[in-house]
RNA sequence: CGGGAUGUAGCGCAGUUGGCUAGCGUGCAUGGUUCGGGUCCAUGAGGCCGCGGGUUCGAGUCCCGCCAUCCCGACCA
């Protein structure tokens, strides 16, 4: 391509939406453009990029037997209500309507649409597993579309999705994926970290999230440098150090004191000059779907993992308690919440950490009080009791028990065994070798195409731009005439040009009329791997120049090595990033 | 949804305290100069000052409403 005929728009200066360095920098060097909060055009070098992704991850999921469809962007209403998901999905739905008045909704993933082909074309054990997927545009009316392409509104998406009569079968795909993702994404030049998330919920065995490293991720991970142990922290087990009983010695009787506006844990603490882990915190849950209320304890030095509670309770959602409904539940405001004495019974669900707890200190469910000497199993019994906490750096590995790190990440990739749950709701049944009909379990795979491009330049790039690996660089060499004006120095780019065409190396001539600085920063910004560099200078000398965006090293060489020397280093970039 | 911020030339910003011809940088056009890492000089084009309403002789500036965009948070009593 010649760049007198692209649109390649630089820019100069930080544009004022963006904050991250990936925003930043597809901004800068024109691979995107915004067109409202949180969605996209693609210009063409963004565009070429992306293309080269989709195809990477399309060879890797052609070798393990998947096939490529494409579904519709819009999905009927009824199929969604078939697996009640038209009203659990919510706000994050986009739904329209057409000119009869009949619902849909704009695809955010499409369990529903591949479901309701496997129903219809496939009939027998013979022709499991099979395994489907596709590379398309979905939306999600995020709550909050935030730095560019990282996580917008409308995204692509490659989701695949299996279907089997056995878990055998189901655990040789979701490997077979495992497999395939980390190919991708090392093709990618992704550095990745497989963190494993089990499905609560679900009851599933498998999940696994590809997790790319990165201060501005929206996930908190918990990793071990000990052993392999890594958890997305809404899932992250917990092992607590428990305290000291025998130190504690005998228990005392329930006691109240008095405690005048004293409200949180803090408070508490300098107060009564009791340590964080004497005190049980109480608080009141409500789920928002059915409006009934549980109170939740975790011992004071700790926080409440909704997530883990929420899943331990069976609800879907989960919300605190307003003020009115701890008054109705306790008999006093905020603040003064304990498991004694209740004064309307709810369920109680205790976290591990409070059932070795003696002499511990909690609400009196009366204002401006608190119970001492407080005795797990003496003074109240929880309903139940489960891991509720939030897993935190510091805390033991739940495998080898040395020190758990907690690191930000963004979410590339997530596959996981999905069950029958839809197969079930669309009564899908397929005949097994004893032709008796059986529901087919799933799998679902999935890779945030665009997001993984983000995430590839948050991982490489420097103070000049873009450091694409020659995989998926918009273009491979960037040819630079550096003066263009000069008839000799345009032939032999000219001539340059052509032999890497005929060569197969995608390149990108600059045979604007301008300043050689201004194109060596553009190549710069793009993060096309190699500069070709054509001058009079070099020209004289019989030589020409190939620079490496990456190293910043210069190699001189005679025109006809130029293709293969420039193959060679796409061979060595490539080589350093396994 | 709650909080904060911002909307002025393609892009980045000043101007709002103090009401009257709307500015700077960059980019763009023309001429010259320079020519291997965003040259220098000159000339020029380019504005519903986010939208709507109000106050006033007069509003980019003051008041009210709306819209859009960005950031933080979304409840740990």
């Amino acid at each position: 391509m010649r760049m007198t005929r692209l649109l390649f728009p630089t820019l100069k200066e930080v544009p004022r939406d963006a904050v991250i360095p990936s925003h930043i920098l597809m901004l800068r060097a024109g691979l995107i453009r915004k067109l409202g909060s949180g969605f996209y055009t693609y210009l063409p070098l963004g565009l070429r990029i992306l293309k080269k992704i989709e195809n990477i991850i399309r060879e890797e999921m052609d070798k393990i037997g998947a096939q490529e469809v494409l579904f519709p962007i819009l999905i009927p209403k009824e199929l969604w209500e078939e697996s009640g998901r038209w009203d659990a999905f919510r706000k994050e739905l986009f739904r329209l309507q057409d000119r009869h008045e009949n619902h849909y909704a704009l695809g955010p993933t499409h369990e529903e649409s591949v479901t309701d082909l496997f129903r219809r074309e496939y009939t027998s054990y013979r022709e499991m597993p099979v395994v489907i997927y596709q590379m398309a545009v979905k939306f999600r009316d995020e709550i909050r579309p935030r730095f560019g392409v990282m996580r917008s509104r409308e995204f692509i998406m490659k989701d695949a999705y299996s279907f089997h009569l056995t878990e055998e079968c189901l655990d040789k795909t979701y490997n077979d994926m495992s497999i395939a993702y980390q190919a991708i994404f090392k093709r990618l030049g992704l550095k990745t970290l497989s963190v494993r998330a089990d499905t609560g919920a679900m009851g599933g065995s498998g999940s696994e999230e590809f997790m790319v490293e990165n201060e501005t991720g929206e996930e908190i991970i918990v990793f071990c440098r000990s052993c392999s142990y890594a958890a997305n922290i809404e899932k992250a087990e917990t092992v607590l150090q428990q305290p000291d009983v025998s130190a504690a010695a005998e228990t005392s009787a329930l006691e109240e004191t008095a405690t005048p506006g004293v409200r949180t844990i803090e408070e508490l603490e300098n107060f009564l000059k009791l340590p964080k882990m004497s005190f049980i915190k109480s608080l009141i849950y409500k789920n928002p779907d059915s409006g009934s209320l549980v109170m939740a304890l975790i011992r004071g030095d700790r926080e409440i993992n909704e997530k883990k509670l929420a899943g331990a309770l069976g609800w879907a959602e989960i919300t605190l308690a307003g003020d009115n409904e701890i008054l109705e539940v306790t008999g006093a405001p905020a603040g003064f919440a304990g498991p004694c004495l209740l004064k309307k019974k709810v369920e109680i669900i205790a976290d591990l950490s409070v059932k070795e707890m003696r002499n511990a200190v909690s609400g009196a469910n009366k204002k401006d009080t608190h119970y001492k000497n407080i005795k797990f199993g003496r003074d109240f019994t929880p309903d139940r009791i489960a891991d509720i906490n939030k897993a935190h750096s510091g805390d033991a590995c739940p495998s080898c028990r040395q020190k758990l790190f907690e690191s930000r990440g963004v979410e590339v990739g997530h596959i996981f065994k999905l069950g029958d749950k839809y197969t079930k709701a669309f009564g899908v049944k397929i005949a097994d070798n004893n032709s008796s009909e059986k529901i087919p379990i799933m799998g679902c795979y999935g890779i945030g195409v665009n997001r993984s491009l983000a995430a590839v330049i948050e991982q490489n790039h420097d103070e000049n731009g873009i450091i694409f690996p020659p995989q998926i660089a918009p273009y491979q060499a960037g040819i630079i005439s550096v003066n263009a004006a000069d008839s000799r120095v345009f032939a032999v780019s000219e001539e340059i040009y052509n032999i890497l065409q005929k060569e197969d190396i995608e390149a990108l001539w600059d045979d604007r009329d301008i300043r050689a600085g201004i194109k060596f920063k553009d190549a710069d910004l793009a993060g096309i791997p190699v500069k070709i560099i054509i001058s009079e200078k070099a020209l004289g000398s019989g030589q020409i120049e190939i620079k490496i965006r990456k190293t910043g090293e210069t190699r001189m060489v005679k025109k006809e090595e130029i293709a293969s020397v420039t193959k060679a280093i796409f061979a060595e970039l490539e080589d350093a990033q396994q």
